[in-house]
DNA sequence: AAAGTTCTCAACCGCCCGCGG
DNA sequence: TCCGCGGGCGGTTGAGAACTT
């Protein structure tokens, strides 16, 4: 007599999630909120676990997600807090509130375990031994927004616009547009989309009946900017939906959102921004904190960056002050003020 | 080019905890 | 106080990609 399975495991699916899967738990959160997670297998027909939905969203869905290589600040980050609080991977994410625990847990078992271990192997390295791929320099924006950042509840509530910007802080990045880094943009699409108008529920009864048109009445834009353009084989045009992977690209993220490169970064997978935006009802879905993915890797206009850019300050002279009243951890402030975060990694490797 | 090996990471499993009845 | 349920967390697995021989 074990415990009893936390859901009926007959007729679950297990394994990858599909596109179309993922639609559905996007829009049916759209119009839930995340929460209730045990109703939302039966609410939307998904053939999945309470749990897998859940982790799903956690983990994949939830806009705000930042995906990719992590930069040596972030692993500076994950060792001191490794060493400080153990493997509570969690409590770990809330301090990186761009990444999720199971981002974090997966690159510390694979990565920097083995660094560390190097490195007590062999104890005193020159700094200059590192790799220089694994050695990204970590701008002043990316040492600011980590100095304000106090823990939040990752996994239970949405992240501030703010946090979830961008791809600046590292000047070069490998990028995986696998289809689980490019649906970030489903939920923004839906979200946006949902928003434009009244229907959701009817849609989301549409997308459980029949998740193929679903998908064809989201490809409301021209060829050039099919689904397909969510990246990696995300195609509606017949009736064959993949999960496969391209392969890795390099991307020079600088380059790309200097020249409004549209091709592989998974932060701006959608083709023509403004145009999507205008014929999909967009507004601005990120309030006054600007966290439009697409519109900061692209846009064009200086008037606006530099109001985002100002509001983007205000916002964090505001948590400033809601550090005052509640500070972070003592020593990663110290670590920060003393100049940790521009430290490299080979210096703490 | 093929086979074998290693690496990566999405997803699962099961335990634990908090909450409400 | 007890019990059941739902959700969260950390450890682990396994499929597929990447790399090596």
């Amino acid at each position: 007599m074990g415990r009893p399975p936390c859901c009926d495991k007959v007729g679950i699916k297990k394994g990858p999630w599909t596109p179309e899967e993922d639609i559905i738990l996007v829009s049916y959160i759209q119009e839930h909120g995340p929460g209730n997670w045990r109703s939302v297998p039966t609410n939307t027909g998904l053939l999945r676990c309470s749990k897998s939905c859940r982790l799903r969203w956690t983990n994949y869905l939830r806009p705000g997600i930042r995906r990719g290589n992590f930069t040596s600040h972030e692993e500076g980050m994950i060792v001191h807090l490794q060493a400080l609080l153990g493997n509570k991977w969690a409590a770990i994410a809330s301090y990186l509130p761009q990444r999720t625990d199971n981002d974090i847990k997966n690159y510390w078992n694979t990565h920097l375990k083995k660094k560390l271990k190097n490195k007590l192997q062999s104890p005193s390295p020159s700094p200059s031994s590192a790799p220089s791929s694994e050695v990204q320099h970590v701008d002043s924006s990316s040492f600011m927004s980590f100095n304000t950042i106090t823990p939040t509840a990752t996994t239970t509530a949405p992240l501030p616009s703010a946090v979830a910007t961008s791809s600046s802080s590292t000047t070069t990045t490998t990028t995986t547009t696998s289809y689980a880094s490019s649906t970030e943009n489903i939920s923004r699409l839906l979200e946006g989309w949902m928003k434009a108008s009244n229907g959701g529920g009817s849609r989301l009864a549409a997308a459980v009946e029949s998740p193929h048109n679903y998908l064809s009445k989201l490809n409301i834009n021209n060829n050039n900017n099919s689904m397909a353009d969510f990246g990696n084989g995300f195609t509606t045009g017949g009736d064959v939906l993949t999960t496969a992977k391209p392969p890795k690209v390099e991307v020079d993220q600088q380059q790309d959102s200097d020249h409004g490169d549209h091709d592989h970064d998974d932060m701006d997978l959608i083709g023509n921004d403004e145009e999507l935006e205008s014929m999909l009802g967009f507004e601005d879905l990120n309030g006054d904190q600007s966290n439009h993915i697409s519109s900061s890797n692209n846009n064009d206009d200086d008037g606006e960056m530099k109001d985002k850019y100002s509001r983007k300050v205000d916002h964090e002279k505001m948590k400033q002050q809601q550090q005052q009243a509640n500070p972070p951890l003592s020593f990663l402030e110290k670590w920060l003020v003393e100049g940790g975060g521009d430290m490299e990694m080979s210096s703490i490797f």
